[in-house]
DNA sequence: CAATGAACATGTTGTTCATAA
DNA sequence: TTATGAACAACATGTTCATTG
């Protein structure tokens, strides 16, 4: 018989030992945006674009989205369709995203991951910055 | 008519504003190295293996040669090969790198210009602590 | 244009294979 | 085992297309 062991890669937060990968790093930003107010994909990207062009970052439309997918299949999150703006006139449906049950403490660890690795990285970037300048 | 312009793609340093990408972080070890001693790949990654496993990183040995091969390609360093060990009774062929011509120079930009990024990144990863927790 | 999503294409990196001493 | 390199596979991410209001 084989036992196949199947590993949820889905939520992996570092690969395999450099810097943090961008789509860990944006469903920290989520999850914390989650918690704050209760509001909707675009919106997230646009507030993450807004905080962090300073830095010279501007996330893409798809990676947000394909990191709210990942937490809902995570069962972090759960999706409910709203009509935005007035319904008696407005038809635009956008969809909301809450925490499940168990949601908001999954996501108080993975937050605890990521604080964690956020330092490491932090560290890597300042050991290079001693050893090279 | 149409005219193209081909860009050195090789040698970026950052993707689309995201954190700097491991094969620029692993060139300005090299650099770095090479700058301080002759040696060969095979070294250079032993060094930054054992000077980063701290930090968790490992990085691997075909990303140091194709790094090397990069740099090459650039114009920025020169191969030279020579046998390892007293060549009356060993043959193990090594391959030294070395700057060319302009490659010190072409170093120097190359190292202020991930000088800037390194401080980029750590401000992004700074603020993505100080924004999450 | 705002909003969501999927499909597709490219980019980046790791694992494996080949060769030699 | 050290040493180099290429080929290949896997993964991560960006660009484009489709759809709706």
């Amino acid at each position: 018989m084989v036992i196949t062991i199947v590993q949820d890669q889905s939520s992996e937060i570092r690969g395999r030992g450099y810097l943090v990968k961008q789509r860990a790093f944006i469903k920290l930003y989520l999850l914390t945006m989650i918690e704050r107010k209760k509001d909707y994909a675009f919106n997230y990207l646009d507030e993450m674009k807004t905080e962090l062009h300073k830095f010279g970052y501007q996330p893409t439309h798809s990676e947000i989205y394909k990191a709210l997918h990942e937490l809902t299949l995570d069962g972090v999150l759960y999706r409910t369709k709203k009509i935005k703006g007035d319904p008696r006139k407005d038809f635009q449906e956008i969809v909301l995203y809450r925490f499940t049950e168990e949601g908001y403490e999954k996501a108080q660890l993975y937050k605890k991951q990521m604080k964690a690795e956020l330092d490491r990285c932090v560290g890597l970037l300042q050991k290079a910055i001693r050893d090279n300048y």
